[in-house]
DNA sequence: CAGTATATGGAAAGCGCTTTCCAACACGCT
DNA sequence: AGCGTGTTGGAAAGCGCTTTCCATATACTG
């Protein structure tokens, strides 16, 4: 079944030149080939339809074409996003993306490491958030060690506690801007959803947010932050627990914006109107939500630029040092939040 | 910089045995290795921090553990989707996912399939649909045949057009079940924001709608056919063309869901309520678009079982003969749909 | 006990390509 | 004529692994 493919040495045959002819004149090889020959074997090649084994060059050359790209879940429109930076960025420059998903286990992350090195990929960009496991840190510090050390370049997407290239969004000052913008709506209790607490953006960005509200002189009481799944199914369920809270809050603040929308569906489930009850205010911007109704208050991340700043980093000469780029996040308010008014949080 | 990698040579050396055995012991050969000899060469990879080359593993085995995964837009929740759960699967079954993205562009995705032939890929999944562009069909025909031939799997997500696998959604019964249910509450005078016409996918769900429409014994005039892009822009472009149509509909049917979100948007703008002045459907049911307000009227497809169907028709054992998966689509009537009421589109 | 089958180890031939090294040749000089 | 210099082609040595083929050792049969 499985039809031999035309090599190299074939194409040299037929064309009536040596392997190495042939190989300078089919890729970018630094020696000139006279045109007759060049001709020659580039007619040959085409005739018999060559296609050069990309295995071979990579063990030949001892490096890939390949970028690793990790993420926690593809479906996740912020992944998705940043996903989407990264191929465009990666795809430009001739390479190809291999996309690995860890269902945010951190193991998994380590694996998928290890895997892209076994394949000599030239690059990774790691878009999963680090959690505050220290075992796990330590193994993919570890295994990232062995990739640079083998000449991949690794970036991040997140917090720098790798010690690698990385985007760092402003999750701790958005959210802090946020807050201040939100009190100045004339709020005065807040809760915050506020995702795993091992999740390190997710703490940021909570810091964040408790730093803007101390900025205003507002105290977050630790029984309305309501620890929670990072998704929009975690938002929804962490509502359950809100209301049985009793904060009396009149905002709510999701760590994400898929964890605002599963909020705001909980919230309607329970009878009350956003914003008129309560203001909700998420984080990242995600695109496809931008049409909700209520509009979702936010800090907008350039998630897509984010990710192709990270392949950049990734793909670009070496310059010394890790670098770091800092992406600055915009508050957003749009109709999710108001000036407090209805009954709040009982 | 680049330091060297542990090799099998190595290995083998240290524990003193032979390639051969050292090789053996550490892929899952069929040969039996002695207990002694098994544990010497376990261990001195493990201690020298062995990790095989996978190029060269490709090489000599004449197969990689690649798959291909072909989309349109990976920051589109339709393909996101299906890549999640394409990925679910290969993942599971030990294989690396390659993705490439397209950007809707024919030749693109032939350049796509040729890369991964050339990565000798065990198999791909093309996920962007088909168009009735023929040149370009052909030329990935081509293609797809001499990756099969070099012993490829390839499953294609949508239109059986190209003789291979194939996982079919219900776009044509689908959208027609849609249509009956749309008359059902009482719609007489229908739109169709259609999707660019050379769009497989789009005309099927058209045409089912018309069919559906057929049945009732309602017509669907041709200038209530307003072509546009297949995105959310698409849709909300589309809407002024709509008005200036004056169709007098009271039902808008987008052919997926983010055209109808951005239709959704657009009609806001211009001072029409959904579902009062005019009622809106869409297709696919975008998982993070299930909490819009009002809720989206669809046909649900398992986009993620999409995906792994097609990842499973893949990687299964080869059986006789292209297999056709048939995925129905489940209409989902929601908010954004009423009985007609309002003003309606003059 | 010869004779055959079975388990296990190693040598070596690739897999398809890149790249070093060398040879041959054509120049432009002195 | 003799010589450096530059250009172009080819032979061949890998790259790191798998797998065939052979050799040896052991077990089993009648």
């Amino acid at each position: 079944m499985a039809s031999r493919q035309v090599t190299l040495a074939e194409v040299a045959k037929h064309a009536g030149v040596s392997l190495a002819t042939a190989s300078r004149v089919l890729n970018g090889s630094t020696r000139q080939v006279s045109e007759e020959l060049r001709e020659r074997v580039l007619g040959t090649a085409r005739r018999l339809g060559y296609l050069p084994n990309a295995s071979a060059q990579a063990l030949a050359r001892n490096s890939s074409v390949l970028v690793g790209l990790v993420v926690h879940d593809i479906a996740d429109p912020y992944f998705s996003s940043i996903a989407a930076g990264v191929t465009r960025i990666a795809e430009d420059a001739g390479l190809v993306v291999v996309l690995g998903t860890t269902g945010r286990d951190a193991r998994r992350e380590v694996e998928l490491v290890n895997t892209l090195r076994a394949h000599r990929a030239r690059a990774v960009v790691i878009a999963g958030s680090r959690t505050t496991d220290r075992s796990a840190s330590r193994q993919l510090a570890e295994e990232i060690t062995a990739f640079t050390a083998q000449g991949g370049r690794v970036a991040c997407v997140s917090q720098a506690k790798l010690g690698t290239d990385t985007v760092v969004p402003a999750n701790r000052s958005g959210a802090r801007a946020l807050a201040r913008r939100l009190a100045g709506l004339g709020h005065r209790r807040f809760a915050v959803l506020a995702g795993p607490p091992d999740l390190l953006v997710a703490r940021d960005r909570l810091a964040g947010f408790k730093a803007g509200l101390a900025d205003e002189g507002l105290d977050l009481p630790d029984a309305n932050v309501i620890a929670s799944g990072f998704t929009r199914d975690g938002g929804h369920a962490a509502v359950a627990d809100l209301i049985a809270a009793h904060t009396g809050a009149t905002c709510v603040f999701a760590v994400n914006d898929v964890m605002a929308l599963g909020a705001m569906a909980a919230l309607r489930d329970h009878g009350l109107r956003v914003p008129q009850d309560v203001s909700v205010a998420g984080f990242d911007d995600i695109p496809t939500l931008r049409d909700l109704v209520p509009a979702l208050s936010t800090v907008r991340l350039p998630l897509e630029e984010m990710g192709e700043r990270a392949a950049r980093l990734v793909l670009d000469d070496v310059v010394a040092g890790p670098r770091t780029v800092r992406v600055a996040g915009e508050v957003v308010l749009r109709a999710s939040t108001s000036a407090p008014g209805g009954v709040g949080l009982r």
